[in-house]
DNA sequence: GATGTCAGAATGTTAGGACAAAGATTTGAC
DNA sequence: GTCAAATCTTTGTCCTAACATTCTGACATC
């Protein structure tokens, strides 16, 4: 029964490290669970003999545990134990992850800028934005392809000040341009929806006259909470769709 | 200079309570923020003053605002202090609301079932929920309406042991009627899409023929990780549109 | 006047201990 | 044999204490 009895992982500890201990004891737990070591449902010694082990204090070896109970990958119960959760659980929660979900699919992601422009902002963009009224706003239009095939049409706009240059655009992404000028992306609006392409549209992206497109415009903050970016995007419905992993409270 | 020195919240203990000091600490100062009584940007006391004024430990107190910081309300600094984050950084992650949130936006949301039928799953639906291949599966086909008006067309399947009767769901929705039998939702996968209406959809929806259709099929899955339901939804895209709010990491 | 250094202030990490609460198991009474 | 009480195991809460790290601002130096 070595499901039933509880596992001995070799852990190793660095304490010369500037990572702190908990941190080092959770990323080798975890790694033990992402190899397959320490199968779904598998029981973890306790917290206090895995402390005697690893020579730390039990608040140490608590704090390690309770960071992987919080990205839903163990599950602790008081007289029972600790114990592996199930796979599907432990999903990480859903990142800003933009367009390079491609590249981890296999595909390959190309961009070509049809606009960039500088100009004032009509009122809503630069409410949007919280930037005086009379500042300047650089808007760009980029169409995006996944093995050469159109997907996307995404209008971007941000304040003058910030906005990446043409070229750092076209050889990084929007968000990788901007992390580059130390602009982080914190935190997004989102709403998605759907509606009948343009003539425009069908015909940039390819599509037939009146296809279904999803629809998704966003605001970005950092992490101070001000506005960085509003995007209006379009993907063709017969070649895109978000997922995400929801949780409950 | 009342935004530079630190404010004094007046918090109440109740050390009889069995909800933990911790816990206690972080809904005051929650409230507070909330209140508006600690504005953005203010600073909090250091949390050795917080745990003396309050008579707990240093610890107690540490671990009130780390609940705060990782809901998103407070921002910490080595060597500078506590602060109230910005507002918009705040909000909660984006929890399983199904389609209750109309209710939260003023409109009255009813429901027609027009079917619910027992039966053979397919192969599909018998994999999805991951029971037999001979398992019996109860199909729903509800219609939703928001203040009269049709607005989605829901399709869900679940196992019969666990399905909820007619009465049941007539009378809460879904999640709820499962929540009475003991189930809860705690993750739900979800891919969103577009397409164009079928004409029989286009005419229970009361949509032109043809129109855009906001589509999402979920499956949803308890804490152990076994699957609760699988649903297909279709939205009229011309009134609704999903929101959510993502966060970096 | 610009720059480097240092002290103070605040949070971050770690230790070690005591007791409480909840679930599982064993024991005991009937 | 069955049910309830007692016990054990394990995690949860809370305490005191010490040292480390980082940011800010003041002071001194060049």
């Amino acid at each position: 029964m070595s499901s039933d009895t509880a596992r001995m992982l070799r852990i190793d500890l660095d304490r010369s490290s500037p990572v702190p201990l908990y941190h080092q004891m959770a990323k080798a737990i975890e790694k033990s669970i992402e190899t397959g070591e320490l199968a779904p449902g598998a029981r973890l010694e306790n917290e206090i003999a895995l402390a005697g082990r690893l020579r730390v204090s039990r608040p140490t070896a608590r704090r390690a545990l309770q960071e992987l109970v919080e990205l839903g990958m163990l599950v602790r119960k008081r007289g029972v134990g600790t114990q592996v959760a199930p796979v599907r659980v432990r999903r990480k929660v859903d990142l800003t992850s933009l367009f390079d979900d491609l590249a981890g699919s296999g595909r390959t992601p190309t961009t070509k800028v049809l606009e960039y422009s500088v100009g004032p902002g009509t009122p809503e963009i630069t409410d949007l934005l919280e930037i005086p009224a009379d500042a300047e706003v650089v808007t760009v239009r980029r169409l995006r392809f996944a093995d050469g095939e159109p997907l996307a049409l995404m209008t971007n706009q941000l304040s003058l000040e910030i906005a990446p240059t043409y070229d750092e655009l076209t050889e990084l992404g929007l968000y990788a341009a901007l992390r580059t000028r130390a602009i982080e992306v914190h935190m997004a609006q989102q709403h998605i929806g759907a509606r009948i392409a343009t003539a425009a549209e069908a015909r940039i992206l390819e599509e037939k006259p009146k296809a279904a497109l999803l629809t998704m415009e966003r605001t970005a903050y950092d992490a101070a909470g001000r506005a960085i970016e509003h995007g209006v995007h379009v993907y063709r419905a017969s070649r895109y769709s978000f997922s995400t992993t929801l949780f409950a409270q």
